[in-house]
DNA sequence: TTCCTTTATGTAATCGTTTGCGCAAAATGC
DNA sequence: GCATTTTGCGCAAACGATTACATAAAGGAA
């Protein structure tokens, strides 16, 4: 049986002999209504199974407690959690999220931009797309007074808050890792492309290496779209130079899985002979043997802190709070495959048994 | 500069001296408008940086353009790929998605579908939360005439459509194959919940069994949440019996994984001396050592499918066209922890070699 | 009694679009 | 040249909830 008639608060109204106005308020809770009433109405609503219309409110308030989300892909593990951190805080102050993803497309970034503000979302929060190199679209959003945080890739050409890790401290940290395991000879994966996070983990990289007194070798950094392919290619390209490296840090897991395979492939031992690490502590990199070292990107939490700033910008709208820009320490996962110093030992323990 | 006052089409209709009626006419591109009219009005939404109010428009024509989507949680893989797949149709279909996850949990799923309705959403594509023993909310969806349409945890105790994968035949095939490597003594991990999927996959596994002549052992059945932790509880607990079991059948990836880390260190040899198989095709279970066999259940597929589905409900929203069960036939993803022949061979090669 | 609060509710406008109906003017038919 | 159709647009009422302002009744103070 379907309703035909949806129920309205007038409904409500004309079934107590009273208006509109006095539902509304009676349903907001107004402390302007006897409690009396209140109850009268909760229980004719309850009764007539009335169901809000938010728009009608998001109409009249000009509020839609609905926020909209970007992000390249959905299924990217990383943006599937900080969704997830968003979703949750999102929901427990009772806003609904919408998702969109501009599959790093900047046409797709731009009409979804579009498509959010005339949806009339309180805010939006975004990864900014890879080919993205020109922000008038998330511009246009600041200068209608809606609120805009950028998490993981963000630019600093827009005056927003911004959520990310600390990229640099991240590679760092793994190369100084790989330093203190004995490598001297450590290459790099990284992309061409100018989005920072990668900048900056190559950054974290040289500079590691320079405090350690280690020279750079550029032979040693290889750029490419950082899938597992081509990390497969990377570490074939490693394998023809004269001296072969003694670490690889990837600046994804993706692409120091490739390097894995063809290291494995050829009976290259990981970590003795080449050690190897990654970056973002993707799910399977706990799976894999040796298991793989790679930096947290802290994502659910990433998402909730994003979503956090993001409230505090909605709630303080009128006061123009400037903007923050929060930088999260990422945390070394160190796994077996940089793990010399153990190997070794382990083999030395083999070797006695024997 | 933020904009004080939003321009709506009543400033574009002043600046053009004619009507409201007139400028929405000729933006939603009626044949009643003439071509001019349609230019003038045109150039001016542009000039006035006209942005549409689509809450005032979904307020009159009682239609959001918005659908609401339930998963348990946004961040598993398999989740995360569907959400992937039903933004992307929805998408190009204009339509914006509304994420909300249940976490599994009654209690919310119940608030989750209250807030969809209350936003107005105009239908609704959900996965059943696992502790989901009762649907009076999900048919209230279908009682208020709100399309509905269910995907992998589905229920046949509500007259909707649902799309799903053949759980039963991705066991039965994922069993056959084990059998026809040799294995005869085949252990299955699943799950005590009521939940279809994994009943099914349990059916499969006791079919395929019977069909060729294998005894079954409820020794070799164990019962979990089939998570890690649960995989290697289970492995451990299978390695207790008198006889070893020669393959295990996993109903989840995780609990595969958790089985493959004991075995491995156990120095058990997978799949000599254990075959080994999951189930969801997880990204993770191609990068482990050996990689795992399992089944895929084309979760970016299953998004698509589910929401052409509900659009086709959604566009014959009268014609109370009837619910389809569509069953999609998984995929049985061979790799080496099953292959046996091939390790063997392999094996003997190498013994040929020394 | 009169005036002033306080309390509880009603009136009506508003949010921005859409659309049925109506009405002129122009175009067409005969 | 007159009747009829077509074309192009305006009028005004929705959609459902919110809220500033008004109002009426009741209670209190003088």
């Amino acid at each position: 049986m379907i309703t035909k008639h949806r129920v309205t608060i007038h409904d409500i109204a004309e079934k107590l002999n009273i208006t509109a106005s006095t539902v509304s308020r009676a349903l907001n809770d107004s402390p302007r209504i006897s409690d009396a009433t209140k109850k009268a109405v909760q229980k004719v609503a309850k009764q007539l199974n009335y169901q809000p219309n938010n728009i009608a409110a998001a109409l009249r308030n000009g509020k839609s407690n609905i926020i909209g989300v970007i992000v390249p892909t959905a299924d990217r593990s990383f943006f599937a959690s900080v969704v997830r951190g968003i979703e949750e805080i999102a929901n427990n102050l009772n806003y609904k999220v919408i998702i969109c993803q501009s599959y790093d497309n900047y046409e797709k970034e731009l009409q979804t931009i579009d498509a959010l503000l005339n949806a009339r979302v309180d805010g939006i929060i975004a990864s900014i797309g890879k080919n993205t190199e020109q922000f008038d679209h998330y511009k246009k959003v600041v200068e209608k007074g809606i609120p805009l945080v950028l998490f993981d890739r963000t630019t600093d050409a827009l005056e927003v808050s911004q959520v990310m890790i600390d990229d640099y401290l991240g590679a760092y940290k793994v190369v100084e890792h790989l330093i203190k395991q004995g490598c001297r000879r450590i290459a790099h994966f990284t992309s061409p492309k100018k989005v920072s996070v990668f900048k900056e983990r190559l950054r974290g990289y040289v500079n590691a290496l320079r405090d350690y007194d280690i020279p750079y070798d550029e032979d040693l950094v290889i750029k490419s779209n950082l899938q597992l392919e081509d990390g497969r290619k990377s570490m074939e390209q490693l394998l023809q130079l004269d001296q072969m490296p003694d670490a690889v840090f990837s600046a994804s897991d993706y692409g120091a899985m490739g390097a894995m395979q063809v290291l494995k492939e050829r009976k290259i031992r990981i970590p003795e002979q080449v050690a190897l690490a990654g970056f973002s502590n993707d799910p399977f990199t706990s799976f894999t043997d040796p298991p793989l070292t790679t930096v947290d990107q802290l994502s659910i939490t990433m998402g909730k802190v994003t979503a956090e700033v993001f409230f505090e910008h909605l709630k303080s709208i009128d006061k123009r709070n400037i903007a923050q820009k929060i930088v999260l320490k990422p945390e070394l996962i160190i796994r077996k495959s940089t793990l010399r110093q153990e190997a070794l030992q382990e083999a030395q323990l083999a070797e006695k048994v024997h």
